[in-house]
RNA sequence: GCUCGAGUGGUGGAAUUGGUAGACACGUUGGACUUAAAAUCCAAUGGACAUUAGUCCGUAUGGGUUCAAGUCCCAUCUCGAGUACCA
């Protein structure tokens, strides 16, 4: 009996289909696990070996759970919405989904193009996915729940003080009892102050408004990523070195109104996330990069003029003359605090009403009991002491109010009795007190070093920041209007491309140091980002190498504030030796004592206070594209309004084209009926708008991450209709286990699914608040690409084969080397002639990428049906490995008159370099369980690795070797016989080692370990079932159909996917002796067998006394003699 | 520039807490079986000298620790990935 492995795999692959082998239950007595893929985008191109890569790791460790007893849920799906559909789509005028039902299903595309499609190309590598629970994120039944997440997201908003997502009635209810002063939001930056009253003062559209400031998914003006190629914005992660991700079209920047993500919200909790979950430390790295945390200080310089008289200086007071005597009694203050104090305390700290307040702190020479220094308002707390002493206390008021303070009195009893009215009361003075936002009063700036605040010397502003306009003065105007427009006109990537050439220009306006009072030029420069911190800098030119090569281009004084640091060459920015000097009082601290010092003199001054920057942008949620979840949202007035949920899905209308509209609308501009009714309740067409009952629909689509970001807990219950998944399911499955996919998601889908799970853990849909305990990330298969290379002269094209190319280029490239003469063709001396006279240079060789399908494993071109696939070159002329020319298939002996061999080069899978090889083909002549094998014996899952298809017979015949341990010609061979104590060695040692490899994930090494031990079987002739039946199952997982087939042919009825994984037992592993290796100063010389149980003495004796031992030795005593016993032993001397 | 990761035969790659470097496979060479090819099987295969035993050199480079280093430490070089005027 031969292995037929192409009967056995149709075979196994119907059975499991027929019997749902993998489908899982919601319910089971087992454990549960859940191992996920990334599910793949159906491109028309259909998959090639590399990307199966991934889906067989899991798949081994997913079949592997099953012997272990575990309740396996192992989906797959599709993530159908996507650009390449869009574009064909345009192109050809299909829809869409017709194209992505022909990649998933098969088919026949426009041209007439034979598509095998995704499933059945899946299908044939035997997969144990549970295919019932297929999803697909076009598919209005998957989308209708992301467009529910996106209402979820829209109806809440961001809590700090809870930390977490709450619905939006929480905060609407917090606005009609006290207005926004005290709500601790993550809101919008021009988020203004309201009362309770503004709040029930405004109408409808303004309240609306204000909550769209709060909301976690809001409509906002925002710079976005526009693509005009591509007639859509983009997401920061879908831009690659200024260009886009998809096609490399160039990105400008724009205004636009789009929807937004607030995943700013979650930017603390995400870098939090990552200490909870197994997942490879690069990615966490880049996830932790992306996000980007800084810690330092937001600081406020105000401006001295404003040429159109907008603001005055602001009153500040001094930095104080603080008396250690005074701080050391406010400190048995604080710790010996009154029952009232310690009361009013409770509720005033942590920014609890919405501004940070100190106790018992220092104001010039005066304790005050509590002071808010951003509002300049000092709480005083007085018991009955106080009546005696009126007139001190007035003074003291009256000193503080001259500091810029406004002090508010309570009674002790006042705060006992009904402190909410007290809270309440400061509250409202707090409202009162709110400083506008920063613009009006200064610039501000956010710093990682308020350390080398003494240091400033200059300002920078983006030139795209709103203050530009406003402080310039009138002989600058001119020259900041033209640089402002200049930078304007650069696109994203010329400014990229250039950060050496300095620019910059000044307004002529000033800003007053905090501390030195002294003036200090404010510019503007594109080395500063609108995007980033505050669109502003504080110019530190002594600490910052920016600020220094800009203060150098522009000739600004660079005064030095470092300890004895040297700063004329450039700048010093080592915070672990920094000493500040010329600093005031800063003087002699180090990095961290001068900014916790620096930052409490800002806050006392009400200019500057700690604060935590994140690079990490909101997310914008708009794509100006056709193929893609429609927003389930329509305007009233301009404010959009979400569809009740039981709407849900609003499906994607049908549209005469795919581009956008003529006045530049996104697609579904061109849909006629997409237009809301809201008594109906359904979509109907555009002339029924009346804006009464009937309103306009949103235009723009989500993005593609969209349908990506939820769609693993999905798989748990996904025919559920009336939600996104049921709480029994989502409460079984919990979370993924084990999820396998590339490392470039690492800072868009991997993020935002994590920003979604939190979301919906914090709204209480989902348990965990990570979806993925761990995760790997399959390395790249790269592609072996086949070069020939052409000369072409004068219409004249000559391919040299490998041999003489090399030849050629190294001897031309070392002039020492004698030309080599080829043999005795004209036409080669001809080119060997040009090559060393000049008229051609070397480099004039053109590498031409050959079809990988008409290369053999040795390299060798079939060059008859090279010229039939690119006719151009038929009469191109060839000269093989042995120097001669090909004159055509000898038509006697059939071959040519000798080789033509190709050059190898490793580059990316691609169509473009005919280096693709499909699976199917793979499948075809090797059959899926080689591909398999092969696949994972490539090398380490997380490494990227070329394909060689050569290599595949090795996996191939292993699974040759392995049928055979079962059958002889005329049928099975295995016995009952009792195996022999090797075969047990054997099969015990591969099944410690299989299992190993498996927990480790380290699939290459126990592929080995199969071929090792099929190979000592094999020569051990094993025919015993009790070794036989647990090997086919330690095979199972890598090789399922075969294992499935000897599972059968040993007399089983029920699948082998359950069947229980052989135990490991130490017995039959035991040893007696052992083989030392003996070595000599380290190095090994010889071997000898020892029995295991001698002492380190007894070894010793033995070595010593070994006649090969005498003879290193060569009369030598040695010096010391190491014993490791079962291990070495090492001779010294 | 910064942050990670990696450098081992002709190739892909093995090598536990430092303990026999090159497992396993591809390729190559020779042989067997075949009219022939494929398939299969056997043998050799890091380099150099000797080819009988053997000796020397070898894990990017240079140092160091150790009885012993691919593995640990220091410095340097090269490649790959991510990120980039992030204040």
């Amino acid at each position: 009996m031969n292995y037929d492995f192409r009967k056995i795999e149709e075979k196994w692959q119907k059975f499991w289909a027929d019997n749902q082998t993998f489908k899982a239950e919601n319910h089971s007595d087992k454990p549960k696990y859940y191992v996920l893929d990334m599910f793949p985008y159906p491109s028309g191109a259909g998959l090639h070996v590399g990307h199966p890569l991934g889906y067989i790791a899991s798949d081994i460790y997913a079949r592997y759970k099953r012997h272990k007893g575990f309740n396996v849920l192992h989906p797959m799906g599709y993530d159908s919405f996507g650009l390449p559909a869009e574009q064909y789509a345009i192109q050809t005028g299909q829809h869409p989904a017709d194209t992505t039902k022909v990649n998933i299903e098969g088919g026949v595309d426009k041209e007439g193009n034979k598509i095998e499609g995704y499933r059945k190309q899946l299908d044939r590598m035997g997969f144990s996915f549970d295919w019932s629970r297929e999803v697909r994120t076009s598919d209005p039944k998957y989308y209708k729940w992301t467009q529910w997440v996106f209402i979820q997201l829209f109806n809440s908003w961001y809590n700090k003080d809870t930390d977490k997502a709450e619905a939006i009635g929480s905060l609407i209810s917090k606005f009609e009892t006290e207005g926004n002063a005290a709500v601790n939001a993550v809101c919008d930056d021009e988020t203004s102050i309201f009362t309770q009253q503004d709040w029930k003062n405004y109408s409808d559209t303004e309240k609306q408004q204000v909550l769209l400031k709060y909301r976690l998914t809001y409509l906002a003006d925002t710079e976005v990523n526009w693509c005009p190629a591509l007639g859509t914005v983009l997401a920061n992660d879908e831009i690659v070195n200024g260009v886009s991700e998809r096609g490399g079209h160039p990105v400008i920047r724009k205004k636009m109104t789009q929807w937004s993500m607030r995943i700013t919200a979650y930017a603390q909790r995400l870098l939090d996330g990552l200490n909870k979950v197994d997942w490879p430390q690069p990615l966490k790295d880049s996830q932790t990069n992306w996000i980007g945390r800084s810690e330092g200080a937001e600081v406020t310089f105000p401006i001295l003029a404003f040429p159109e008289g907008e603001g005055t200086t602001p009153g500040y007071m001094t930095g104080g003359n603080n008396s250690h005597l005074l701080l050391e009694k406010a400190k048995k203050l604080r710790n010996n605090p009154a029952q009232a104090e310690a009361a009013l305390w409770e509720s005033l700290k942590g920014k609890n009403l919405g501004d940070k307040f100190r106790r018992q702190h220092l104001i010039d020479d005066f304790i005050v009991d509590f002071v808010c220094l951003s509002k300049k308002l000092i709480v005083e707390v007085d018991g009955d002491i106080h009546d005696t002493q009126k007139a001190e206390d007035e003074a003291r008021t009256k000193a503080l109010n001259e500091r810029g303070f406004e002090v508010v009195r309570f009674r002790n009893n006042q705060v006992l009795g009904d402190i909410d009215a007290v809270l309440q009361e400061i509250k409202e003075i707090l409202v009162k007190k709110s400083i506008p936002p920063s613009g009006a009063r200064g610039i501000s700036v956010f710093t990682t070093r308020p350390d080398t605040i003494f240091g400033v010397s200059f300002m920078t502003l983006a030139p795209e920041h709103d203050l530009v306009a406003k402080i310039t003065t009138p002989d600058q105007k001119a020259e900041v209007e033209a640089y402002v427009e200049a930078t304007a006109k650069r696109s994203e990537r010329d400014r990229m491309a250039d950060v050496k050439t300095i620019t910059g220009a000044f307004t002529g306006a000033y800003a007053e140091h905090p501390f030195t009072k002294e003036p200090i030029p404010i510019w503007i420069g594109d080395y500063v980002l609108a995007g980033y911190g505050t669109g502003a800098v504080m110019s530190v030119p002594c600490g910052d190498q920016r600020d220094y090569d800009f203060a150098k281009h522009f000739n600004i004084p660079i005064p030095n504030i470092f300890e004895g640091v040297d700063i004329s060459e450039e700048a010093f920015s080592d915070k672990a030796t920094t000493v500040i000097a010329n600093s005031d009082f800063l003087n002699g601290l180090n990095y961290k004592e001068a900014t916790t010092k620096a930052i409490v003199e800002l806050e006392k001054l009400g200019q500057g206070e700690g604060k935590i920057n994140y690079r990490l942008r909101d997310a914008v949620f708009s794509r100006q594209r056709y193929w893609g979840e429609p927003f389930p949202v329509y305007y009233v007035e301009g404010m959009p309004q979400m569809i009740d949920e039981k709407y849900l899905p609003i499906k994607l209308p049908e549209v005469e084209k795919y581009l956008p509209t003529e006045t530049g609308e996104p697609p579904l501009g061109n849909a006629t009926v997409w237009a809301w009714d809201v008594e109906k309740n359904e979509v109907v067409s555009n002339d029924l708008i009346d804006h009464k009952t009937v309103f306009p629909l949103e235009l723009n689509t989500m993005p593609g991450w969209a349908g990506s970001s939820q769609y693993f807990n999905r798989y748990m219950d996904p025919h559920n209709e009336d939600a996104i998944y049921s709480p029994e399911a989502i409460n079984y499955w919990q979370d993924v286990d084990l999820y396998i996919g590339g490392s470039e998601h690492a800072t868009g889908h991997l993020l935002y699914s994590r920003f979604w799970q939190k979301f919906l853990f914090d709204r209480g849909v989902a348990p965990k608040d990570e979806f993925a305990k761990k995760l790997i990330n399959q390395g790249m298969i790269t592609g072996t690409s086949a070069l020939a290379y052409l000369i072409r002269e004068d219409n004249k094209e000559h391919f040299v084969s490998r041999n003489w190319y090399n030849k050629l280029v190294s001897d031309l490239s070392d002039p020492s080397k004698e030309k080599m003469v080829p043999p005795d063709t004209a036409d080669f001396e001809d080119i060997l002639k040009r090559l060393t006279d000049g008229t051609t240079e070397v480099s004039t060789w053109m590498p031409i990428h050959v079809d990988v399908s008409l290369v053999n494993a040795s390299d060798e071109l079939d060059i008859q049906a090279f010229k039939n696939w690119r006719p151009e070159f038929k009469d191109a002329i060839f000269t093989l490995d042995n120097g001669e020319i090909y004159k055509g298939i000898n038509p006697t002996s059939g071959k040519p008159g000798g080789e033509f061999i190709v050059s190898r080069e490793v580059e990316k899978m691609s169509k473009s370099k005919y280096n693709v090889v499909s699976p199917d083909a793979i499948c075809e002549e090797y059959g899926a369980d080689s591909l398999r094998l092969y696949e994972m014996f490539l090398g380490p899952l997380e490494q990227s690795k070329p394909w060689n298809t050569a290599g595949i017979t090795g996996a191939h015949s292993f699974l040759k070797k392995l049928w055979k341990l079962y059958f002889e010609e005329s049928g099975i061979k295995v016995t009952d016989e009792a195996p022999s104590a090797e075969s047990l060695k054997t099969l015990h040692k591969t099944i410690k080692k299989v299992e190993e490899d498996i927990e480790n994930f380290s699939f290459n090494t126990s592929v080995s370990t199969f071929m090792i031990c099929v190979n000592e079987l094999t020569a051990q002739k094993c025919t015993s079932r009790s070794v036989l039946e647990p090997l086919a199952i330690l095979v199972s997982p890598y090789a399922p159909h075969i294992a499935e087939e000897l599972w059968a042919q040993l007399g089983h009825s029920e699948s082998i996917a359950t069947a229980p994984f052989p135990k490991f037992e130490q017995k039959y592993l035991v040893e007696s002796s052992k083989e030392y290796p003996i070595s000599f100063n380290g190095k090994m010389r010889f071997k000898l067998e020892l029995p295991l149980d001698l002492s380190k003495e007894e070894i010793e004796a033995e070595v010593m006394a070994h006649e090969k031992t005498q003879a290193q030795l060569q009369g030598r005593t040695p010096k010391k003699v190491i014993v490791v016993p079962g291990k070495i032993v090492n001779v010294v001397g």
